[in-house]
RNA sequence: GUCGCCGUAGCUCAGUAGGAUAGAGCACGAGAUUCCUAAUCUCGGGGCCACAGGUUCGAAUCCUGUCGGCGACACCA
């Protein structure tokens, strides 16, 4: 149990020994650190209920709770706040039982249950740039925190493979003539076995392919029919399509895996294509799907609706399939094979109605069975200028030149500190690869997830202040200090009770893992790990600073702060785990 | 036009199941290293929480309106 918790059942006690609810006893960090360390408000809303006087209530509450043997303080202020402090020999012995344990505190929220996480998602053919790193970012975090509170997880990329894009590249390589054995209608016999593009082939083909379908109506028709002939199963189509997939996963595997985001499946919009054909007959069969417009359509508008949600898009009038009808599908896959509790989908925000439209329509069919449907959206990544983010030559910065850049950046920023030279070029190399992800991946999260935000490539390069590298230092400084200290010590229990203001609120700092852990997966919002994490290397290096560990002359209070270390270190490289940043040795 | 999100320090952003003195980083100013990595630490200035009403003992937070920004509104994703 965490500590918050642990405090808040101790104080609705007291509320229910009173005769009021005890909800009210939820306790809090205080907003006041000078006065208390935790403090109850609830005093206030029942006293306005009982409409009796907030401190008399207060003062009763609290000599209620005087005796309990966690608190070294219980105190009533301000217009009935009840602010508590807890028994430092507290704080201690609870850290070594969280030191002790493999969880070290991560809050077992789920109990088994299944989640399946849709993340990533990039589009074959398109090379990932800045605006994906959101999206991959978030949801792999979200993914190893879903992973360390319980959860059974199944990532899925869900690649772009099946939409009018595909259509678009077909009908471009058609024109240029690069191919033409997989546009002959009389082939017979096989296709060739290598690709008659590159992924450079790709990033070059498509740009070209969707300008000429929006200046010109005949070549979005011509993608258009493309599009639906490759879904109605071209033989040509289909093999060249099934080459832009594999050259394009190629380079999608090699970004992903320089981000370190792993996914278990690489499926996309055409792994649910075999699925379309009876799922449409039967919502057909069930009066759910209606033409409209010469469209097949199902309605999702409900009575209570604020606003007019538009029917989802089935099948167009070509009889080609939309995300929409394909995102369906893949629920009716995921329901059928694995059963979740709960799929995510971690989307730019901006496809919020779309989503709402299919878990209308996937609950509305009855496709669900126990399936929570979520749409966790995150804000677009803007210029300067509040617009999406372009550079300075106008286009679109690729995902690997960032990387690269933040790279260059951790690199000069060793040499300048003079470790460079004894390090030997491989270390350091990794370690700049390590930090400069860190910057950018941290630089990424620490945004609230649902809110726009302006992308400051200087931000990303900065590596001093509340940034991923000041996390990886505190964390290096810890490591260091723990190879200098002497083995045996590492291993004993100090009867010491750590008292300085610094060690305190450290303490604190680190109990409340598990409470940050909870808090995030229920807002699936990284960036309370990362205030978290943050906070606590702030702390240690406040202790760091004050309160010298190897120089420590008294033996048990060396050895007591030295657990403090290894528990620090050990929470520190958690959290940094779930973000997905690692701790290099030394930096 | 309808609906949704947003407006907090010079800049970038936290903070909304109502609570005490609204926070952080950067930038700016002043300091700290005989000692565990100065990618650090300490101190300081800096705010009509867009504006106007309302509810409340109490509002950045809830309600209404105004202004401003962004986004979504059926055959793209």
């Amino acid at each position: 149990m965490g500590l918050l918790e642990d405090l808040s059942q101790r104080v609705s006690a007291a509320f229910a020994a009173e005769g009021l609810a005890a909800e009210l006893g939820q306790v809090r960090l205080a907003d006041r650190p000078d006065l208390a360390q935790f403090q109850c408000n609830g005093a206030l809303a029942a006293a306005k209920a009982q409409g009796v006087n907030p401190r008399e209530l207060a003062t009763r509450l609290a000599q209620r709770l005087e005796n309990d043997p966690l608190l070294a303080r219980i105190a009533v202020a301000g217009p009935g706040f009840i602010n508590l402090d807890v028994r430092d020999a507290e704080l201690q012995s609870r850290l070594r039982m969280q030191l002790r344990s493999a969880l070290l505190g991560a809050p077992q929220t789920a109990a088994g249950r299944l989640a399946m996480l849709d993340f990533g998602g990039p589009n074959v053919a398109k090379p990932m740039h800045v605006g994906h790193l959101r999206s991959s970012i978030i949801g792999d975090c979200l993914q190893r925190l879903f992973r360390a509170n319980g959860w059974r997880v199944i990532s899925d990329v869900h690649l772009g493979d099946w939409g009018l894009q595909m259509g678009q590249l077909i009908s471009e390589v058609q024109i240029r003539g690069l191919a033409p054995v997989y546009f002959d209608a009389r082939h017979e016999g096989p296709y060739p076995a290598v690709s008659p593009v590159s992924m450079d082939d790709l990033e070059a083909l498509y740009p070209a392919a969707a300008a000429a379908c929006k200046a010109d109506p005949a070549r979005l028709e011509a993608a258009r029919l493309a599009t639906a002939e490759l879904q109605a199963g071209r033989p040509g189509y289909r093999a060249l399509w099934q080459h832009f997939v594999r050259v394009s996963e190629e380079g999608l595997t090699r970004e992903f895996s320089s981000l370190g985001v792993h996914f278990d499946e690489w499926k996309g919009e055409s792994d649910a294509d075999p699925l379309i054909g009876d799922m449409i007959a039967d919502l057909k069969r069930r009066g759910l799907a209606v033409l409209s417009e010469g469209a097949l359509v199902m309605a999702v508008a409900e009575p209570g609706d604020k606003k007019e949600i538009p029917p989802l898009l089935l099948l167009k009038s070509d009889g080609a399939v939309l995300y929409g009808t394909t995102d369906l599908a893949t629920i009716l896959a995921r329901v059928s094979r694995q059963d979740p509790d709960l799929i995510l989908y971690i989307v730019d925000q901006r496809q919020h109605v779309h989503f709402e439209q299919v878990f209308r329509a996937a609950r509305k069919a009855d496709l669900v069975r126990k399936a929570q449907l979520e749409h966790a959206g995150f804000g677009t990544m803007n210029g300067p200028d509040g617009k999406p983010f372009k550079t300075r030559a106008g286009g679109v910065m690729k995902l690997y030149e960032l990387i690269a850049m933040a790279k260059d950046e951790a690199l000069k920023r060793l040499a300048e500190a003079g470790l460079a030279a004894d390090y030997g070029d491989d270390e350091r190399a990794e370690i700049a690869r390590k930090v400069g992800i860190a910057a950018i991946k941290f630089a990424d999260l620490s945004n609230h997830r649902t809110t726009d935000y302006v992308f400051d490539l200087d931000r990303f390069m900065r590596f001093e202040g509340k940034t991923g590298p000041y996390l990886q230092y505190a964390a290096v400084r810890i490591q260091s200090i723990l190879r200098k200290a002497a083995t045996a010590e590492l291993e004993e229990e100090s009867a010491h009770v750590l008292d300085s203001v610094e060690e305190r609120a450290l303490m604190l700092q680190l109990l409340l893992l598990g409470e940050a852990m909870a808090s995030a997966e229920e807002r699936r919002a990284p960036n309370i790990l990362c205030d978290y994490a943050f906070e606590l290397a702030q702390r240690f290096s406040r202790v760091y600073a004050a309160r010298h560990i190897l120089a420590e002359e008294d033996h048990s209070v060396r050895v007591a702060r030295l657990e403090l270390a290894r528990l620090t270190l050990a929470v520190l490289t958690k959290v940094l785990d779930l973000l997905g940043i690692e701790v290099p040795a030394r930096m």
